[in-house]
DNA sequence: TGTATATATAAGCAAATAATTATATACTTA
DNA sequence: TAAGTATATAATTATTTGCTTATATATACA
């Protein structure tokens, strides 16, 4: 067995968590490179307390950290969290979602923010 | 990359389905050996349509084999799932549940059927 | 054939979840 | 300091989920 064992219950959360598509779509997009909440309700169409909402589920399990600069909050994947290993095997299996924010980037809507 | 992709949609899909501590551990199990529905009413000490319930989402995506004999049903993973792969990564990580179906042997619960 | 056992399904309900709307906080810049 | 932007939080609501109870189906066996 190669892996930390993680105990049931735990992984149970954390799939749940990641069982939505739109946080299993944001996990990818931050396991690449950070992004701040506006680049995310630019990317998804929805509302902003919508994404804070779902941030803050990955925050509550330390999944993620935040940087404030300035006005902004960017959100990075937390490496060390003793999940990421499971979490980033999951996400082998993921098309990148690169091309979300280059589409962002090619629309000119990759926000002032970045 | 050495995975086959599976798409954002389809992969939350089965995330949630895992992400129930209950589905979580029949799967493990059933990885490793096949169950009748009367063993996972006794593990998990709930009602036998509960258990139906769960078996039947697994059924719905095709993660499960059943094969009746005699009045009893038997569940087994269906290895052939394009998502196997991906459920079989994650099972990885969690800790064997052997000990629930030792557990019945020791307490002679481990029913008629088996 | 009648009764018992194993399983599935349907209906109803309570809890959990995810969205919306409204508001609060923090920072920036004029 | 006032106005604007980015984000978080709280309250409400709609939807989804997982359980229960009741019932149906399939098989076994006397």
């Amino acid at each position: 067995m190669l892996h930390e064992q993680i105990e049931i219950n735990e992984a149970a959360v954390i799939l749940k968590l990641l069982g939505d598509k739109t946080r299993l779509t944001m996990v990818k997009i931050l396991d690449k490179q950070e992004c701040c909440v506006c680049e995310f309700v630019e990317i998804f169409q929805t509302s902003q307390p919508a994404i804070s909402q779902h941030l803050r589920k990955f925050r509550d399990l330390d999944l993620v950290k935040e940087e404030r600069r300035g006005q902004w909050i960017f959100y990075s994947i937390n490496k060390n969290n003793e999940l990421y290993p499971l979490i980033q095997q999951i996400l082998q299996f993921l098309p990148s979602q690169e091309f979300r924010l280059k589409k962002l980037e090619e629309d000119g809507t990759r926000i002032s923010c970045c």
